[in-house]
Order: structure tokens, then C-alpha cells, then sequence
DNA sequence: TTCACTAGTTCCGAAAAAAAGAACTATTGA
DNA sequence: TCAATAGTTCTTTTTTTCGGAACTAGTGAA
């Protein structure tokens, strides 16, 4: 099992930021990894199963948020330990994500 | 030729919009097109016709653009004529444009 | 009119990317 | 050492995207 692979910030590009936030689970996995205010919590993989979402596929979902630099991954025992690098990315783009991730909850909570 | 779709603002959704600009070309094309502070200019394919894309890819293009809601295309004689929809996406995301195009640009400058 | 020209769309096959089942790996805790 | 859990990797299938060729629509001559 090869390391996770994690860029540095003048790797990460808008376009690879806004391809990982453009599909559906990913932004709601992003969101909820954010949690309020871009603070960092973690989730595993579990914490989206709900949807039944094949863990094949879940896998690729976090390798993507992952090497477009959104989030870092590390192994925690057994399971996965997710944070979001809002500080990195917002000093690089400033307001990007909070106006993504206010524009996704706006979106979210009509429904 | 069917005639252009373009969807009403509630149809518009942030995943369908960042997978729109998530595209180097696309987000040049909107770039190009929304100008300075969102104001509405227009472009025909010609316009970005330097690169050596095939315009049937352009074509392409300006209709995902176009479909997500980003622009609004209407033929004037010959050729089109493309306008940003933002003030409508605006209302629906405040700031989600301004500051994707703010990270876009200034990622351009940086080359 | 008819013809040529320009701008863009549509069709279709090829190439690339995403999805998902199955097999594999790593870690923990009996 | 063995089973259980969490996640990755491999491989096949499905979906998207790319791009050439043919088509359409509008314009401006002859």
C-alpha cells in the first residue's frame, strides 16, 4: 500500500479544486469534513455510508479531495483521520471556499 | 438546429456550475467573457480560437457552459453572441462567482 | 435567385475518466 | 494466530469527453 500523496499549495490549482467540489458526494464528504467555519474534524469513510456509495468508489472520492490538495489523510489504527486545509487554500485563494461551501449549504438546505 | 438551452435560475446548481468552470478552457472562455467585475461583454468561438482547439470542442464548451447557467448564447447574424449570467447567479450564490473568478485570475497572473 | 463564405452545431467513432465488484493489505483485538 | 474492520488496488464495465467530418444557418456578393 503506497503512501497517500499530498500536494504542496503551489501544486494545488483552482481548476483541481473546483473539479474535486463539482460532484455531488464530494462536496457534501468536503462539507461535512469542514465542518462550521472550516474548522478541522475527521470523518472515516463511514460516515458517508449511508448512501451506499461501494467503498470502491467512496476510496476514490477521498483520493481526489485528497491530491487536489483539499484534504489531508492519514491513517489513524485502522481507520482514516480526515482534515480540511482551509488555512493553506484560503491563504493561497482567499474566500474561495467559504463562498463554495456557503454557496453548497444554501443549496443543501432547500431540499 | 435545435434552439439553445439555457436553464431558469433554479435549475442552476454549485455542482453543476464548479464542474462547468472546472475545466482550464471553460474557466478562460467565462473568464474572457463575464471581463472585469462581472460586466457583460461578449465573445464569439473565434475569440479563443489562438489555442488550436477544434471547434467542434468549443462548440461543446460554450454549451456546458451555457447549460449550467453560466452564460447566456444568442445568435446575432452569423456568428454568437455570449453574455454571463451573473447578476441572476449572483442573487441565487452571492459571491461564488466573484470569488472563483478572483482565484482563477489570480492564478492566471502567477504564469 | 444561386453561390460561396463564415460561424457554429451535430454526428459518430476513438480515447479518457469514473463507477463498482472482487481480491488484497494493514491494523487492532480477541 | 485468527478473525474482524477499514480502506486500497485491480480489473472490467459504463459514462464522458475529444475531435474529425458532414451538416445548417445567416450574409453578402454576382
Amino acid at each position: 500500500m503506497r503512501p497517500l500523496l499530498h500536494p504542496s499549495m503551489d501544486e494545488v490549482t483552482v481548476e483541481g479544486l473546483l473539479h474535486a467540489l463539482s460532484d455531488p458526494v464530494r462536496v457534501a464528504i468536503y462539507a461535512e469534513i469542514a465542518g462550521n467555519g472550516c474548522g478541522q474534524s475527521c470523518t472515516s469513510l463511514a460516515a458517508v455510508r449511508e448512501q451506499a456509495i461501494p467503498k470502491s468508489t467512496l476510496s476514490q472520492h477521498f483520493k481526489i479531495l485528497r491530491e487536489s490538495g483539499l484534504i489531508r489523510g492519514e491513517r489513524k489504527g485502522v481507520e482514516m483521520q480526515n482534515t480540511a486545509r482551509c488555512a493553506e487554500i484560503d491563504a493561497k485563494f482567499p474566500g474561495l471556499l467559504a463562498a463554495v461551501l456557503g454557496a453548497y449549504r444554501s443549496q443543501a438546505k432547500k431540499r
